[in-house]
DNA sequence: TATGAATGAGTCTTCATTCAT
DNA sequence: CATGAATGAAGACTCATTCAT
């Protein structure tokens, strides 16, 4: 009995992700989302409190894998420079974006690409926002070991990057990349970017 | 009776500019713009058939020099990789992207930032596949005529180098990057991409 | 399971109890009920045959002794003015009010308070319509009996008085007023009172 | 051309009037009120911002005026004992009242009964307990001046006499009371206030 | 008898656009 | 050519009550 209520939440979600995905939040009416679920349109607020809630269950396993890339990554305590210009970190980085991605490709998706109108919408501008900052203290504290870096380099620059990588990621989803491309070009995003910033750091 | 009918357009292009500008397309109600502009509702669609007109009023300016731009620079007929190794070629490009920038910049941001439910919603994405195409023909073409060049880059991270730029162009005007550091912001880009894009190719 | 769908019962009536004292009978939701009762929703209708229903059982204790204080005090075959000038008059009343009062406390501030929405809205208004009725016969029947009587009071002002009852009723459930103050308060109404009809009357 | 508008917010408010009269706010939809004005409902919204600013529209008046009744009257500066016994107040206050009521019947009663679900719900009891306030404030003034005065009222008994002059306006309106029954029934109340409270106070 | 699910009518509000004078 | 008025479709959300197992 308990089953049958999450098949329809079930059954709600899906056909909502749906719908997301081809319309976005904000063309996708509550109507639309109860009628393909099979369920009149109150029923839908038995099982969720809002349109923007059945949306954020949707998207929170992206959000949340983001937060904690973000975490892991940008915490300048824990990356000294000599991690990022170890062999393997290249590696490490491209499997744990590449793992993010593949997880929750279609949260992801919602989440950057199909938000406008739902409480995400912001989600992206807050989230480079924090990291540039979080890199911006990096930066600095780098500085602050090697005193011998360029420091040429405009804060707005950094901030770019940081939006670039998640251009990247947007590009990867809009175009339903699979796998092994998306590992490959991930590899050359990683490639691009380090050459890119060996030069005009002059590390 | 002539002159006052254009000078009712010009107010209501004024009006609507900055409306849009506040709270993008989707946000503004025609009703905002009739009254900011001192006008009755239905005289608004005297002047303008839609709101998407006058949106599209505002925004085509932009949209003519991109494209302009995009006919300049992506034309493979034109652009040998010698002109890209040429000594001044940055200067070049900078100087025309810069220009670009600073003569529209307010339709720009129309254009690329505030356009969400407006026809013109989809026109980065457009745009972007079609200087893609492009730059895929030069490649290609390239490839022809120098065998040696890296067969290696994907095409869909030549792709995610033209949404890149355009994400460039998106954050300069987001943050009303002024002249002197958009200029300095644009070599940056430009070494930082050439760079990359030698170690790419190999070249 | 007697006893055990008693123990239900009671429970729906005890948790919406709290609920209509919170938020009265209109904000009150049958969900509210059911969860906070511990059933599920249609269970309720197992107990109750309504909203109303569930209401009605809660108020029908204060509507029973406001329905016999009426009934008591306001007949006009038993009480004589004679007994209204009797010394003890004002005791025996005031012990009638408070009695009621006190025993039923929470259900009459439902009764006056809270039944905005349910079929008891118009309690008030009828009761009062009522006892004005009564009232007005009575002086009537006093009028019959000693002719000396002022005739000038309005029926508008019996009417008024009870209303005042009402609402001295009313004010005391809304304001929580402990035992002690009630019975002062009182004391002071029916002193008020008393003096007020006196001169009014001169009797 | 600005007649008509103003005709039709003229019939919205008739209309929207008779409504409330009879249904109240809360049951009186926006469909109804469009219905009966001959509009589009969506008309309804270029005249007002809301079913509540409908209500607040015809409404005010009525709560300007008590608002001012409440200023004049209750102002301990101004009132002092030696008015209040002099030959006139009465007729004054009386007509004061009168004034209020016959200028604003139907404001009033919307005001004071059809509130319930709108903004002005709590207008009352929020009336009642400023008007309280004062008057508090006034006593004690009065205590300081006349030490020989009674202590003994209540400050509840004092906010009950507020609530009864309330009491006294709703059941004046309620029942339609034409001119001159209002004015002998005031006449009538404001007598047995005025015995009931020397008797009281031991004046 | 308990439960999960269903129901359907209703409520306020918004907006771009068109009509009639 | 301007203006006031009209339009109608749409959208999110609520709630008491009933059905089927």
């Amino acid at each position: 009995m308990q089953t049958l209520k999450a098949d329809i939440r079930k059954r709600i979600l899906t056909q909502s992700r749906k719908l997301f995905l081809e319309k976005g939040f904000r063309e996708t009416t509550t109507r639309d989302i109860a009628e393909r679920s099979g369920v009149v349109l109150s029923s839908l607020y038995r099982y969720f409190s809002s349109k923007n809630d059945i949306f954020a269950c949707l998207v929170q396993p992206a959000a949340k894998s983001l937060e904690d890339l973000l975490e892991r990554h940008h915490n300048s305590d824990l990356n000294d420079i000599s991690i990022i210009q170890s062999d393997n970190y290249t590696e490490v980085t491209l499997n744990e974006y590449l793992d993010a991605i593949q997880r929750n490709r279609i949260s992801l998706k919602l989440l950057l690409l199909k938000a406008e109108g739902s409480s995400y919408a912001g989600f992206k501008e807050e989230y480079v926002n924090r990291a540039t900052r979080m890199v911006l203290a990096w930066f600095r504290s780098m500085k602050a070991k090697y005193p011998g870096m360029n420091t040429q380099v405009s804060d707005f620059f950094i901030h770019l990057n940081n939006v670039w990588m998640f251009t990247l990621l947007e590009e990867i989803l809009m175009h339903d990349l699979p796998e092994d491309e998306t590992r490959s070009v991930l590899l050359d995003y990683i490639q691009f970017e380090y050459t890119g910033w060996k030069k005009m750091m002059k590390v």
